[in-house]
Order: C-alpha cells, then sequence, then structure tokens
DNA sequence: ACTCCACAGGAATTGAGGGGTG
DNA sequence: CACCCCTCAATTCCTGTGGAGT
C-alpha cells in the first residue's frame, strides 16, 4: 500500500469550497448584478464608464460578483467587435498609490517586462502607468480589490480618473471599479477624489443564514458525497457564519474544515460536533497566524504580557510592562525599544485579539491608561513562538515557570 | 464646576534596506 | 561607482482627554 491513496469517503473534490472557486452562476446577489449592468451599460455603446465604488464586508461577493461582471461584459463586447480590456489588482498588500501604480502597469505589460518595485521616483511609475493603459485600445476598466489598503495616501485615485481629461492617455477611456470592505475608507476621500471614484456606488449588505444556506447547499453537492452531510450541518455553519459576518468564505471555510476533521477522524459522515470544532480551530488558526507574522519586537511584547500572566498578575499597564520587557528584550541579546513603540505593539496586539485590554482612569492621581491581558491560552502562545530561533531560549525558560 | 494628572495617540522625522540610472 | 527613489520600523516631541478629587 502506497503512502497515497484516492479517499472516497467524504469529499467528491474539495474546490467548490475553495476560496478561489469561481461558480458558474452567482447565488444570492441579483440585485447587485443588474445594478453594475446597469451602470456599466453604455461602455457597449463605446462611451466612457463611470467610476464605481462597491463597498461591503469581507466574504459578501463583491470581488466575485466584479470579475463575474467583467468577465461577461468582455464576451458581449467581443461579439460586437467593441475593444474593452480589464485588469483586476488586488491592492491586499499594498500600501501606497505608488505601489499600487506598478502594480497596474505590470499587471498590463507582459511577464518578462515586468518593472521593479521599487527605485523608481513617483512621477515616473505614473507615466510608465499611463503609457501601458494608452496602449490598450477602447475601453480600460481597472479592478483596485482592497483598496482601503492604500489608506491615506490616494494619489492614485486621484490621478486615474482624471488621466483622460489631462491628456495622460489619448486613445483609451479609463474606469476606476474601486472594492472595499472598510466602509470608512470613503468617508476618509478628500472631497475631490470622493466625487469622482464613487460617482456610483454599490452596496453589498452581508449574507444572512438563509442566503448562505443556499450557497452552502449548492456547493455541498458538488463537494460531498450523497448523504454524508448530516441534515443540521448546513443550517449550523449558515447560522454560525451570519451571526458572526455574514461572510460566506467564512461558512464555506467551516463547512471544508468540517469535512477536513470528519476525514482525519476516519468518519463518513459530517456532524454538527464537527462542525463547532471546526468553527473552534479556525479561531485558533487565525491566533497562531497572527502571532507567527509579528516583527521579534512585538514577540517580545507579548511575552512580557505572558510573564505577568504566569504569575497571575494580570491585567497590567504600560508603565509596568516596559520594564520587563526591557529585560526580556536584554535576555534574548535584543536592543530595546522606546516606551512609545512598545505602547503601539500593545494597541496593535489588541486590535488583532491577542491581548485584551481596557481603559481606566483614575483621575488627578493618574489620568487614564490601558490595562492589558492575554486574551489566547498561554501554550498555544509559548508554542508559536518557540519556532523563532531568534528569540533564543526566553520561550522555553518562560515555560517552566509555569 | 473646575482642576490637574499622566497616559494615549497624532505628527514629524530618521535611518537602514529594498532598488533605480548613468 | 555616486547619487537618487520609496518603504517601514522606530524615535522624538507634543497636544488632547476623562474623570476623581477639590
Amino acid at each position: 500500500m502506497g503512502l497515497f491513496e484516492p479517499d472516497e469517503s467524504i469529499f467528491r473534490t474539495e474546490t467548490p469550497l475553495r476560496e478561489d472557486y469561481e461558480p458558474e452562476d452567482i447565488e444570492e446577489r441579483d440585485e447587485e448584478i443588474s445594478e453594475y449592468v446597469d451602470i456599466l451599460q453604455p461602455v457597449m455603446n463605446g462611451d466612457p464608464p463611470k467610476n464605481i465604488f462597491a463597498y461591503g464586508k469581507t466574504g459578501v461577493g463583491k470581488s466575485e460578483v466584479t470579475k463575474h461582471i467583467l468577465q461577461n461584459l468582455k464576451e458581449d463586447a467581443d461579439k460586437y467587435e467593441i475593444d474593452i480590456s480589464t485588469a483586476h489588482i488586488s491592492c491586499e498588500n499594498l500600501t501606497s498609490s505608488y505601489q499600487v501604480a506598478v502594480e497596474i502597469t505590470n499587471e498590463l505589460r507582459e511577464d518578462k517586462e515586468r518593472i521593479s518595485e521599487t527605485g523608481y521616483p513617483e512621477q515616473k511609475v505614473f507615466n510608465l502607468m499611463y503609457e501601458e493603459i494608452d496602449r490598450q485600445e477602447g475601453t480600460v476598466l481597472i479592478v483596485l480589490d482592497e483598496i482601503d489598503n492604500i489608506g491615506e495616501n490616494d494619489k492614485i485615485l486621484y490621478g486615474l480618473p482624471r488621466a483622460v481629461a489631462k491628456g495622460y492617455v489619448e486613445s483609451s477611456n479609463i474606469g476606476v471599479i474601486g472594492i472595499s470592505n472598510d466602509l470608512e475608507f470613503r468617508e476618509n476621500l478628500s472631497a475631490k477624489v470622493r466625487d469622482t471614484l464613487a460617482e456610483e456606488e454599490i452596496h453589498f449588505p452581508p449574507y444572512d443564514a438563509n442566503e448562505l444556506k443556499s450557497i452552502l447547499s449548492k456547493r455541498a453537492e458538488k463537494a460531498f458525497y450523497d448523504d454524508v452531510l448530516n441534515e443540521d450541518v448546513i443550517p449550523l455553519c449558515a447560522a454560525l457564519a451570519a451571526r458572526d459576518s455574514g461572510s460566506a468564505r467564512q461558512a464555506l471555510e467551516l463547512l471544508n474544515k468540517a469535512g477536513d476533521i470528519a476525514r482525519r477522524n476516519e468518519d463518513d459522515s459530517v456532524t454538527e460536533e464537527y462542525v463547532r470544532k471546526a468553527q473552534k480551530e479556525r479561531e485558533k488558526d487565525r491566533i497562531e497566524e497572527g502571532i507567527e507574522n509579528l516583527t521579534t519586537h512585538a514577540k517580545l511584547t507579548l511575552l512580557s504580557i505572558l510573564d505577568f500572566d504566569i504569575k497571575g498578575e494580570v491585567p497590567v499597564r504600560n508603565a509596568d510592562v516596559y520594564p520587563r520587557y526591557k529585560k526580556i528584550a536584554n535576555k534574548a541579546d535584543a536592543d530595546t525599544l522606546s516606551k512609545r513603540r512598545i505602547h503601539d505593539h500593545l494597541s496593535q496586539l489588541s486590535l488583532q485579539g491577542i491581548l485584551n485590554r481596557e481603559k481606566k482612569n483614575i483621575g488627578r492621581q493618574g489620568g487614564s491608561y490601558y490595562i492589558y491581558e492575554l486574551n489566547t491560552d498561554m501554550d498555544l502562545v509559548l508554542n508559536t513562538i518557540e519556532q523563532d530561533s531568534r528569540l533564543g531560549e526566553i520561550p522555553s525558560i518562560l515555560r517552566e515557570k509555569r
């Protein structure tokens, strides 16, 4: 018997549950689709496209619907020999207009002619980008997915929509479709950017439990063998996801993971219990990933809190954490950061849900401050941090103190 | 109602590390 | 090689804040 063999107990195929799966038909988003169609209709007559701002929380179908719409638009345009090109830019790891401009340029270029991500002056990159856009003919639709990542730095959102008017681009029309899951992002845009970018808006509401149920059922039919799922599994996944985020991604992940666990246990049916386990595992994975990606000093900060926690001396305030952090950093042979910086790290760790914090105010005697405590299992923290060799013996020393 | 503590968090700046051109 | 560009963690400096004590 080999190391591997086909497994036919649970999954036919996991593909329909994966994040990158593109279904033929989009479920439960008819309204948004028809809004898109109405707005983009003029493009078919060769008129300049309107800029669109699509917003809604993660996993509510913004990207899926947008891809689906542009795919259809392109196919239909082809039939009538209308020139349309599209670029879908994921701004997930892009934090400035500069980086987005580089990415757009590279997306439109051949692979071997990609430009470097740093080094050029900003204006040069913008010019390269406009050149590349100009090379396309007809209408160019640029999707900026998760555009909120660029934060304050919204130069590109000002430049792109005006490129034609200003003469940087002559032979094509540009349409920008911004996608954001941060609802405040739109408000924080400068007025001149907001007016042009959010010419048209499409709002994606969270899915409710019923909508999730129907999405899950469709996918599950393809993914699982018949009668593998217990009756209440899909409703439970739908309910958990609807209550938490209304995200289809979360619901699908849950279902996939529940199946995974069933297979691991060599069970031939997926039960509600597995769904609940999957829910817990998901949370654990999220925290683990968060910790792994912390910088050395953020980890040292976290270990300082953990040290207090071991002795039951939580919650603690930054004023007390800082000296402890210094001690631990010295032991780890790292130089110590400023108090202000540790204050930022603590803030960041709290936002990620790794720490808990609570505001205190004792008036005249000391004004206001935060108190922190661990919001995560100690062993999970230690196990994860132990893998970072830069921290040497520190995690194991702390472990022994437990 | 007013005061006043000291911390939270914004703003400006730096310097090392990625890379470019000529 | 010299000189220029962008990014990001970190530093320094500083103002705004909320409520216990008066």
